[in-house]
DNA sequence: CTGTATCCCATGCGATACTG
DNA sequence: CAGTATCGCATGGGATACAG
């Protein structure tokens, strides 16, 4: 019922899109699937998205945060403890997202096979 | 059965990581939803994802192809005509894709809704 | 029409230093 | 610990010109 036909993430100015833009991304898709398993504290975060940057995964999380996927619960200690975790609507997009990310497990055999065939032919 | 447990998206030197990248981009996944309706020359899939250039669209291309996502069919003709469509293996990947496209539609109210909340509130 | 080759600006992203 | 600020390299990606 809130489903409106005439937005078309293929359309260049359906603000459908920017949406896309920040989902269809791999530090996002990450942040999501550890997001899915329950609510994580910054530091944990880092440690398991391995290789993410404070700088990237700070940015990420704003983003998430100021689209409505991702709540931020900060607790007044020393030091100091942040705690993320998925909204509800956070929550509808972990499904597709882990299924990426499945995908990518899935199927990199193949996708390896592919990629050297692919480059022996040249 | 060609599952590969030890494979994970969140170990920063897998191998799937680099399939991850590749997919969870928002270029892929609008070429990809494309693709999924069927076979299509390249000057309709540069119409049909509006505001994709040509360099990009023929670099993401190339990319799916070499990962084995994406087949290149050349028509010897002139002026020419060249042919993309999804493989077997690209179209396992269609589903997954699509349903960020439809996610990204289907919630845009809703994200708008809290981006505007919270640029308000700063 | 389907590319390829350049040029060049914008953005992504890591590293480091610093603050509350 | 969880940021913020800054720097600078790497990549993304548009525009244009040109080739087959």
């Amino acid at each position: 019922m809130s489903y409106e036909p005439d937005w078309n993430v293929l359309t260049q100015t359906c603000p459908s899109r920017t949406s896309l833009a920040r989902i269809a991304n791999k530090w996002t898709a990450m942040i999501v699937i550890v997001l899915g398993k329950g609510r994580t504290r910054f530091r944990d975060l880092r440690h398991a998205v391995e290789g993410i940057s404070g700088k990237v995964l700070t940015e990420t999380l704003r983003d998430l945060e100021r689209d409505g996927l991702v709540a931020r619960h900060v607790f007044a200690e020393v030091p100091p403890r942040v705690e993320y975790e998925l909204t509800d609507l956070g929550r509808t997009l972990y499904g597709p997202l882990s299924a990426i990310g499945q995908w990518a497990e899935a199927h990199i055999a193949e996708v390896l096979d592919a990629r050297e065939s692919y480059d022996r032919q040249r």
